[in-house]
DNA sequence: CAACTAAATAAGCAAGTACGCAATTAGCGA
DNA sequence: TCGCTAATTGCGTACTTGCTTATTTAGTTG
């Protein structure tokens, strides 16, 4: 990806930016399950069916779900699993991160003078 | 990740929201080839000095980047070169839903639009 | 100390976005 | 056809965010 022109590079950008939202992440969560329509999702997430429906209407825009109308309802559902491994790894990074600043405090405060070195190694896994 | 409380998942959406901006991603896929201070960066992106310490400054907060101060300069480089992994995920994914899209669609040759996101670089300084 | 440079911060503007409400469209049944 | 329900869309509002210019802070040097 070192070499992606302007142009790519928006377009991942705004795929993550997709990711961004609390709200879009849940329904991604919820239809971790199976499919769900419109007014299941507007339920369990406590929005309006409105709101719901604009969130889902951008994640499928980007690839994210797919739509399938049966009857009066519209049901939604994942359309690439591959999210949840990105999710999982944020998560890990999220996670790590923290434990790196909270396991951090403390070796600093005994000896700062060793801070320089102990920087260039890897992160602790 | 399935059962994650509403805080967890909002910390997840602003770690994906450090990541939505094409200014930042080519920060992270400068410092790819190591560290560079605030001035380089902004020379190659084409932003003012102080745009650019905003940015790194977000990703700081979310532990993407770390900084050194040496002399008058400050040099940043990549904390977790997990992200990496992570934009690549998403560029296959990106990949594969054009592929996805284009893929019955050889009448295509002529599309327009496709025009739409062609050019927007930074003006240059 | 004064002058200079690099980086960070403050202030303000313009653009984007999430949200609710209300209106519209689409499918189903009496 | 009419009425009902589910989903989408138009519109206005409040909030967020990226950018630039100007100012402040930190570090080096004469």
């Amino acid at each position: 990806m070192q070499d992606l022109p302007a142009q790519a590079l928006e377009q991942v950008a705004t795929y993550f930016q997709a990711l961004s939202e609390p709200t879009r992440l849940r329904l991604l969560n919820l239809l971790r399950e199976g499919e769900r329509n419109v007014g299941e999702l507007a339920l369990a997430c406590g929005y309006t069916a409105a709101n719901v429906s604009r969130h889902l209407a951008l994640l499928m825009h980007h690839g994210l779900v797919t739509r399938e109308s049966r009857g009066t309802s519209v049901y939604y559902r994942i359309a690439d699993a591959s999210v949840y491994a990105l999710c999982d790894l944020v998560c890990g990074n999220i996670a790590r991160r923290l434990a790196r600043d909270a396991g951090g405090t403390q070796a600093f405060a005994a000896a700062p003078a060793r801070a320089k070195a102990a920087r260039k190694r890897p992160p602790p896994r």
